[in-house]
DNA sequence: AAGATTAATGCTCAATATGAGTATTAATCG
DNA sequence: CGATTAATACTCATATTGAGCATTAATCTT
C-alpha cells in the first residue's frame, strides 16, 4: 500500500560571524526532525513546531529542499519519507538553543556545528584545508585504479568536474555531487555497514540515516541561491558591516571574493542603507553600518540579487 | 500519528512545435499519479512506473518538483501528501498515449492538452489572450476592492508586481504566484466548493485537488530553468531548425525572443551542431538543421546555458 | 516571370555587467 | 610614530545584453 512513515527534517543555518553552523542533535550524528501530525496546518507549521519542541530554536526563513526515500525495507516495515527544509536562522534567535530546551528526545543536546566539519572539502577558502583534501582525492583515485579499466575514463572525468580538477574549475554549488561520489566510492563512513568511523577530519563527520545527504542539499540550494536571491541577510544581524557581509557570502560558499567588486554590486543593488552608525570592532578604519531593507525587498522578492562571487581560475 | 497517504503526482510536458501540451486523465481534470509502493526501487521509478501503466507514456527528463500536503482532513482518514514531479518527454515518445493504454482506471483517456488552457493569462506572447486577461484583471480589481480598505494597498502592490502592471515588468517565472491571488480572490474554479465551472476562457480549465497548483508549479519552474539549463533540448526532437528551438522557447516562457541574439546566444553556447541538412518545411529559405549535442552537455551539465529572453519594457 | 512573403543570416551600436587591479584614506594598536 | 586593519575611490579591459538595420535565399501568389 501507500502508508509510508513520513518524516520532516531541517537544516537550520546560522551564521555567527565566523562559520555557518548547522543544527544537530544526538552529538552532531543527526538533524532535527519530526513527524508530520495530521493536526497541523501545513508541513511547514509541523516542521517549526517540532523543531522549536525539539530544540528550543524559533525558525526563521523556511524553504522546502527536497524529499527524499529511503530504500525499500526488507521486512513489513513502513518505508520511510523524509521531506527536508532549509531553514535560516539569524544569530540571536539561535541562542535559545542553548537555553530553552537543549536536551532532544533521546536526551543528549542539540548542538551548533560548524558545516565544514561535515564537508571538509567544502572549504576553498580556508588554506589550512587543503592538505585534507589531498589526502581525500589521493584515496579516490586509489579507487577510482581498483575499478574496471573501462570505467576509468568516466570515472576520472566525473573526479575532475565536481572537484574542479585538470582544468575545470571549482564550482561551490556541486555540494551534493561531490558527496555522493565519495560515497560511491566507499570514502565516507556512512557508505560502509559498519560504522568504522574513519578520520573525521578528511572524510568529515558522519550522520545517521541520509541526514548528511540532506546536509549536502542544504549548502548547494543555499550556496546556488545566495547568487540570485538576498537570502544572505536572513543570516545577518539587524545592523551589519559591508565587511561582515561579505564574509557570511565567503564562508558560506567556502571561497573568496574580490572585495570592492562585492561592494560595488551590493549598493548597486540598493536593498541595504547605512544605519548613520559605524562599527570600531574591527581595529582598522571605522566600518559604517547598515541595514537590510525588507520593505524593498518585499517589492522586489522576484527581481533577484546576484552577489558577485569571484570565478575559479 | 505519521502515517500519510503518500501520492506521487507528474506533470508530464511535450512541445509538438505549436504549444506545450500536459498529460492529463479524467478529461483534463487530474495529472498522472499513482501511490508510492514500497517494492519500488526510488521515488523516480516508482513515479515512472505509475505513468507507464496509468498513460502508456514513456518518460524522458524526470525532476523534482516540490511536496505538498493538503489540508488535514476532518475525520480520521489519513493524510495526503503528494509528491510531484516535472517531467519533459521529446515528441514522438508522446504518441504512445493514445496508442498504447489510452483508458486511465476510471476509463476516461489520457489526454495532452495545452497547458494555456489551464492558464489563459500566462501567454503573454499571444495577442488575442489580452482581452480574456482584461476580464481576470478587472475582477481582480473588483475584488480587492470588497476587502477592507487597509488591505488595498497591499493587495494592488502585490497585483501589480505579480501581474507586471503599473510599472512592474511582467516576470513569466510567476505563475504560482498569480494562480494563487486568484485563487485567493475566489477566481478559480477550485477556490469555490461548489464546481461552478466559470468561464474557462478566462479563468482557465479546473482541475481536482491540487493539481492545477503543481502544474502551476511545473511551469514556473520549467520556464525558470530553460534560462539556465539546457533543459529546453529535453523536449526538442533529433533534429530541429534554430525558429524551432526558439518557438519552444518562446511558447514555454510565454513571451517573445529576439532573433538575432536567440541565434547568437545559442550559437555562442556551442551546445548544439549542424546536421549537414537542412528543412524546407515552412517556405521560406531554407533552415539548417542541427542536433544537441549531448556528449558536451555531460561535461558541463552544470555549467548552465542561459537563453535570452526579452526583457519586458 | 514578377513581386510578395517567409525566414535565415550578418553586422553594428550603445548600455551594462564583470573581473581584476592600483591608490588613498581613516581609524586602532603597540 | 609607524605598523596594521579596513574602508573607500577610481580605472580599465572585456564580456554580455538588448535593440536594431540590412541582406540573402528560398517559396508562394497572381
Amino acid at each position: 500500500m501507500s502508508l509510508v512513515q513520513t518524516e520532516l527534517v531541517a537544516v537550520l543555518v546560522v551564521f555567527n560571524g565566523d562559520t555557518p553552523r548547522v543544527l544537530t542533535l544526538e552529538d552532531g550524528r543527526s538533524l532535527p526532525n519530526g513527524p508530520l501530525r495530521t493536526d497541523d496546518r501545513s508541513l511547514q507549521a509541523s516542521l517549526r513546531a517540532a523543531v522549536e519542541r525539539q530544540t528550543g530554536v524559533a525558525v526563521g526563513h523556511l524553504e522546502q529542499l527536497y524529499t527524499f526515500a529511503d530504500h525499500p525495507p526488507a521486512d513489513g516495515e513502513p518505508r520511510r519519507v523524509a521531506i527536508s527544509y532549509l531553514a535560516l536562522t539569524r544569530v540571536g534567535a539561535e541562542r535559545r538553543a542553548e537555553h530553552a530546551n537543549p536536551f532532544d528526545d533521546a536526551g543528549s543536546p542539540a548542538a551548533w556545528r560548524d558545516w565544514y566539519d561535515y564537508f571538509p572539502w567544502e572549504d576553498q577558502a580556508c588554506p589550512h584545508a587543503a592538505p585534507a583534501i589531498g589526502v581525500l582525492l589521493q584515496r579516490l583515485d586509489d579507487w577510482i585504479t581498483w575499478q574496471s579499466p573501462e570505467r576509468w575514463e568516466e570515472l576520472r572525468q566525473r573526479r575532475d568536474q565536481v572537484f574542479g580538477l585538470n582544468g575545470e574549475s571549482w564550482n561551490d554549488e556541486l555540494v551534493l555531487q561531490r558527496y555522493e561520489l565519495l560515497y560511491e566510492a566507499g570514502l565516507v563512513p556512512e557508505a560502509q555497514m559498519a560504522d568504522i568511523g574513519g578520520d573525521a577530519c578528511v572524510t568529515g563527520l558522519a550522520m545517521r540515516h541520509d541526514h548528511r545527504r540532506i546536509l549536502a542539499t542544504a549548502m548547494a540550494r543555499l550556496r546556488a541561491k545566495i547568487r540570485y536571491r538576498p537570502v544572505i541577510y536572513e543570516l545577518m544581524p539587524d545592523q551589519f558591516t559591508l565587511f561582515a557581509l561579505q564574509q557570511a557570502v565567503e564562508r558560506v560558499a567556502g571561497r573568496h571574493v574580490h572585495k570592492q567588486n562585492f561592494r560595488r554590486q551590493v549598493a548597486h543593488q540598493g536593498l541595504i542603507e547605512e544605519t548613520g552608525e559605524e562599527s570600531r570592532e574591527a581595529g582598522g578604519r571605522p566600518a559604517r553600518l547598515y541595514r537590510f531593507r525588507r520593505s524593498v525587498v518585499m517589492e522586489r522578492a522576484v527581481a533577484g540579487s546576484k552577489l558577485p562571487i569571484v570565478r575559479a581560475r
